[in-house]
DNA sequence: TGTCGACCATACGCCACCGTATGGAGGCGA
DNA sequence: TCGCCTCCATACGGTGGCGTATGGTCGACA
């Protein structure tokens, strides 16, 4: 008889998150795939709802520090870190794909989910207007440009989601480069 | 007693789909809100596929028009056009975000989802591009510039329906600005 | 005014899943 | 070895939704 702990259950639900989205994630076929019965869901969790809230702890965790660590250690000047950033986040990983974007899809009709997801946008946002300050744009400039890097990351996740070729990494440099002009 | 044609049963799933998505588009409550029973859904239709491919189509028929028609009567050169396209596609409009969010997710599912969002995506960015070309980026770049403006555009779209502030006009403008620089 | 067809209500069987209740297996300390 | 605690299997009732079968209503039209 396998014995699993929360962890391992939750780590098979983002499984399950990232081939079928949030409301595929149920807990019988979960069970299954775990190779156990749905007794040892209701050991580690209070219900359905819990597994859920369990999910979303574990992205937010992960989905604030993930981009930014080692980004510092990586490259020197600001210009060459948001190269660095920019090229690590958008590298294919039909993994994160799936689970940035059910997150996001799931926040559209979830306000704990919105909220969740909005602390962790807060946080990307402020670090990329960061280095685009230190590169030398002034902050209402440098914000509306962090704004707009974020929502090509944003689509870029759901285009390849939906299938669409990924964005080479020649074009992730031109975006930096363009994105960084002080003027237009 | 109500009696409902075909359509109208579409143009209430496309009301259901705007809050909860695909998957919580159900023909038993659908039913209940357009107030008849389920009987009447399985006279205009075979079974629950059938009315999702409907509303496909419906998407398909509408979402690759819908934008761009008008734009050249709107305005004169390609730049102005361009900036027409931006301003509309931008516009909140939660109804549309929460259509092409639920879309462009459930593609990530089903394949006949994915191919019809293959079709409207490649008529946008065709159109996009070519108003690139006309304004005189070469090709390849037009290519580029348009990839990344729709890019922004998807992710405007998840953004707001996540509960973000959308992008202000004179950002959409500056956008535009940018996209139309011929160098970096 | 009778008939026909379009449209819908109702009732039914079926299935997937939720959450609970209960007991059993197995490790671990006293 | 005995008792306990952790983890899980099993069985159960309940709910919500799918698709079918069947009959009823109402308007159009001859």
């Amino acid at each position: 008889m396998r014995k699993l702990s929360r962890d391992e259950w939750v780590a098979g639900a983002f499984e399950a998150l990232v081939d079928g989205g949030i409301d595929a994630l149920r807990v019988e076929p979960l069970a299954k795939r775990l190779g156990v019965t749905k007794g040892s869901f209701y050991h580690h969790f209070d219900n359905r709802r819990a597994l859920h809230l369990a999910l979303l702890a574990g992205w937010e965790a992960i989905g604030t520090s993930q981009i930014i660590d080692g980004v510092g250690e990586a490259a020197v000047g600001p210009a060459e870190q948001l190269r660095v950033l920019a090229h690590r986040t958008m590298q294919v990983d039909p993994y994160s794909d799936a689970i940035e974007n059910a997150i996001r899809a799931w926040a559209a009709t979830d306000e704990v989910v919105a909220e969740a997801a909005a602390r962790v946008d807060a946080t990307r946002l402020d670090y990329v207007a960061g280095l685009l300050r230190s590169i030398g744009l002034p902050a209402p400039l440098a914000r509306r440009r962090s704004n707009m890097l974020y929502r090509i990351l944003i689509g870029e996740f759901m285009w390849r989601r939906a299938g669409g070729p990924a964005t080479t990494k020649r074009e992730i440099d031109e975006i930096v480069d363009l994105l960084i002009q002080p003027t237009t």
